[in-house]
RNA sequence: GGCCCCUUCGUCUAGUGGUCCAGGACAUCUGGUUCUCAUCCAGAAAAUCGCGGGUUCGAAUCCCGCAGGGGUCACCA
């Protein structure tokens, strides 16, 4: 059996979003999980659609994915000697026509067409004497209608009548082939053995497997992947609908890992419960036989979920060398040592990185007195001003005579519980108010662990001051 | 509109004639983990398997029709 080499070929008109991704995931799996090789090629054919940077905004995102391709990036802009090569030789063979016509008259073809309640279709407007392709006018390719059925690796057996099949532009009058048949000539010159792509290229199938044939080349395998759909609607997800730029969730601090495991289980699964993988199981488990047919939701709870998964699975040397650049500013003067401790406390809670500042403000800066904290709380509200002013006077006092190691903390927090009859929903909760002004934090014996004595006494005399006004 | 494809809890899905009055996960809700947020644990609610006909002793699973959705009909990819 030849080798196993999949591709995955963007056009460079702008950056890579979840869709196109999930696609490279699955060619990329394919080659992987046979030895073979993932190829990519950069279609950029349409001149007037170009991105400046947009290959290397491509190269990028997929090499943060890690699925960095075993060849290329080819640019089909530079092969332009080989399509001519082909289209000459469909020239000679007469399956391919020079097309005289001014996009005005093809539309009277069209309008015609319509009139006569037929379908349009160029092969019934061929012209008679057809000049010779001198290059500078479109070449068309000539069909020979016929029934197909073929095989597709994701949807099954398809099949579609001659209907299908007509006449399409080989060649663009300013020289560069459409994709239509630069992507059939690469994928035969590259050995590609698997097309793998979105579905809105099923309904020219017909026309490809007629151009197969006329260019006597064997066609590879098909897969077509469903497109993923926004969250609202049956519509293909789109910007509109955020679909963000994958760089865009490097940025945010998902890890990549997160990111390859929920593209993988949007239309698709191994059969079992599992719900998480790791690369590595991809590998050894994908089956494009077990795509979904259909279109999946993009679920960004799901997203979520996963991305606090892999985040709680990274070890934490690990996650404090991914964490760097995502801290508030404030704690560039903190050590080390410091932000792994409050890293470690913050850990189980966070989604993605970039929500660090926001969970760990208060561990690198005092933040403004907050009365609503106290009179918001449920437990806290119904107390008189004066009782929590003792309340928190008392805790001071013990908490003075701490060490403020967890273990001792825990030991004179309960002792204060004893000693103040009070519940934990009560004493905690102004104990962890006033030394972090707020809304949440981790368990209070390790917050203030961390925060450390001199820190937390002072936070409780300015609460205190605050507090009496 | 023509052609092609799809249709199981809100969402992602398991399920290929009986073990499914449909299982898992996310999200939601409840309880527990000495306070909050989160994690973790336990539990609840949630799909008459798009609808209607068949075939069969028996259908989410096979067949037909319908409806809804998607894709496509470019000198874009």
């Amino acid at each position: 059996m030849s080798e196993i080499r999949t591709r995955f070929a963007p056009s460079p008109t702008g950056y890579l979003h979840v869709g196109g991704v999930r696609t490279a995931l699955f060619a990329w799996l394919v080659a992987r999980q046979a030895g073979g090789k993932f190829i990519l090629r950069i279609e950029d054919t349409d001149r007037a659609r170009l991105v400046e940077g947009a290959p290397k905004h491509i190269q990028e995102s997929l090499n943060w994915l890690g699925l960095s391709p075993d060849e290329g990036p080819f640019f089909q802009s530079k092969r332009l000697d080989i399509y001519k090569k082909w289209a000459d030789k469909l020239v000679a063979s007469g399956r391919a026509y020079a097309d005289p016509f001014s996009p005005a008259e093809v539309q009277t073809f069209r309008e015609l067409a319509a009139g006569g309640k037929q379908p349009f279709r160029f092969r019934d407007f061929r012209p008679k004497d057809p000049p010779e392709w001198d290059g500078k006018m479109p070449l068309r390719f000539k069909s020979e209608p016929k029934d197909y059925s073929w095989h597709d690796e994701v949807m099954g057996n398809l099949s579609a009548g001659a209907d299908a099949i007509d006449d399409f532009i080989l060649m663009k009058s300013d020289g560069y082939p459409t994709y239509n048949f630069a992507h059939i000539v690469d994928d035969a010159e590259m050995a590609i053995s698997h097309v793998i792509r979105g579905q809105e290229f099923v309904a020219s199938m017909p026309n490809y497997l007629n151009l197969y044939e006329a260019l006597g080349l064997a066609p590879p395998k098909f897969a077509t992947v469903p497109h993923i759909m926004a969250p609202s609607g049956n519509k293909k997800l789109s910007k509109r609908d955020g679909a963000k730029d994958i760089l865009d969730y490097s940025n945010e601090g998902y890890l990549p890992e997160a990111l390859v495991s929920f593209l993988s289980t949007l239309g698709w699964n191994d059969g079992t419960d599992q719900e998480i993988f790791t690369c590595e199981e991809l590998i050894k488990k994908f089956a494009l036989s077990r795509v979904q047919k259909s279109g999946a939701r993009f679920d960004e709870q799901r997203l979520l979920w996963t991305s606090g998964y892999f985040i709680r699975e990274t070890p934490l040397e690990k996650l404090f060398e991914l964490a760097k650049g995502f801290w508030p500013p404030e704690a560039a003067k903190a050590s080390d040592d410091y932000k792994k401790q409050v890293l470690a406390l913050v850990q189980e809670r966070l989604k993605f990185l970039a929500e660090l500042p926001s969970l760990t403000n208060f561990f690198f800066k005092d933040l403004p007195f907050d009365k609503s904290l106290i009179t918001d709380n449920k437990q806290l509200k119904k107390f008189d001003k004066n009782e929590l002013v003792v309340l928190l006077e008392v805790a001071k006092v013990r908490l003075e005579a701490s060490d403020f190691t967890v273990n001792d903390l825990i030991k004179k927090l309960n002792a204060l519980l004893e000693e103040t009859k009070q519940k934990p929903a009560v004493l905690f909760s102004l104990i962890r108010i006033a030394t972090t002004n707020a809304p949440a934090s981790p368990a209070l014996a390790s917050t203030l662990a961390v925060l450390g004595k001199e820190r937390s006494l002072k936070r409780i005399d300015n609460f205190l001051k605050n507090f009496s006004d």
